[in-house]
DNA sequence: ACAATAGTGTCTGTGAGACAGTATCGA
DNA sequence: TCGATACTGTCTCACAGACACTATTGT
């Protein structure tokens, strides 16, 4: 007996985290066709022959987003059959973290401009999204606050040099509740360096600007 | 201008881990077709048209190893151009821990019987796996390590009721050192809830069998 | 009584949480 | 001097690590 094998596209959809605001947002585009079109939808991509997942994904966000040299790394694929109304399309999520100052938001091909959506209004919202982007950036989300806890993606958020106010506001938005100062920067000690450089000219004490120590874990 | 997109082959290539003699073992098959003919690599199925990639994992894994009912969780998609060398084939791994008094290895159509092969052994041998089943075995294996430490997978590879010297065996395969009586017992207390049952017929005190509490975190 | 494994009590150090205090800028 | 934010000191408590002790079976 002889089965059908699916030969579906591939598609790589792209979760652009930043923080902007002091809220973390994500970008997404307004379809201009149908399907779902005018609905907010991820930006993505399919994956062109000759090319890798990675590849795609890095293509789509600098396509999208006007960034390269960015972190990021996959998340998740989803194979539900009625995904695309159209035909059967597999997407492979990519996760990606900015620094907000980075990102260039630029009008794709295919879609009406990339804008950043406050993500805990959407989320918390009846907003209708295309496609299962909804549950995506859901999974997307909670996999951020999953590795705040344990790795440094936080850092992923700022520039090269940063303080430590402005990265405990990164902490404290990603896992959703406050920190305490001292707490806080004991932990965080051992994960960076000082630089020389200090604020200057806000009606307040300097604050040190750091970076992240190239070292071990 | 237009471009090429891929419509390759989805296949779901599976990681069944159990834990049997004391050490970490997965069920592997011979290959019995080319490429890679001779060669172990992991069980594996073709998506169907009219299949989610979950219920082709599930397949899979009641096809190679007579199990249902299973843990099992997405865990990465390989998507690299010369996997295989015939064309272009995207896989979608998924992990799965089974208690090994469950499996029932059978001989799946297109392999030859399948096999239980010890992974440390296998990971540090120079064994050649097909395609790039060895990276896929080394990342699953390293996803066991990390979930073992912030979740209860542990009790995937034990029946229902278990005695805590056997959860504290597979505890210390799966991270690789001993671990202290007192001290795993207090931190696995909150987890279970004791049954009356108590081995016996051993030279030696009897140990009582627990069961996971269904309870919350 | 002994071998073998199951199970407990307790000391210690580390680190998170909480909070109060001090420091340094511009206006 | 004051408002505002940066930064530090320290107490407490929970918990992981280490290790020594007791308990219960079959032979």
């Amino acid at each position: 007996m002889q089965y059908d094998f699916e030969n579906p596209m591939i598609a790589v959809d792209l979760l652009v985290f930043t923080i902007a605001d002091d809220r973390l947002k994500i970008v997404l585009v307004e379809r201009g066709e149908d399907p779902f079109k005018g609905r907010l939808s991820l930006p993505g991509v399919f994956v062109r022959k000759g090319e890798t997942l990675d590849d795609a994904a890095q293509r789509g966000i600098s396509e999208e987003a006007g960034l390269s040299d960015i972190y990021f790394e996959q998340l998740y694929t989803w194979g539900q059959l009625d995904r695309d109304p159209r035909r059967r399309i597999i997407s492979v999520s990519y996760l990606s973290l900015v620094d907000c100052a980075r990102i260039h938001l630029s009008a794709g091909e295919r879609t009406s401009s990339a804008v950043l959506y406050d993500v805990e209004d959407l989320l918390s919202s009846d907003e209708c999204l295309a496609f299962d982007h909804r549950d995506i950036i859901a999974y997307g989300r909670e996999r951020i606050k999953n590795k705040t806890e344990y790795t440094r993606i936080a850092f992923e958020f700022l520039p090269e040099e940063f303080t430590l106010p402005q990265l405990q506001r990164v902490y404290e938005i990603l896992l959703g509740r406050q920190l305490y100062k001292a707490n806080f920067r004991r932990k965080i000690a051992p994960l960076i360096e000082d630089t020389q450089k200090m604020t200057s000219g806000d009606a307040h004490r300097p604050s040190r600007y750091y970076r992240q120590k190239p070292d071990a874990e």
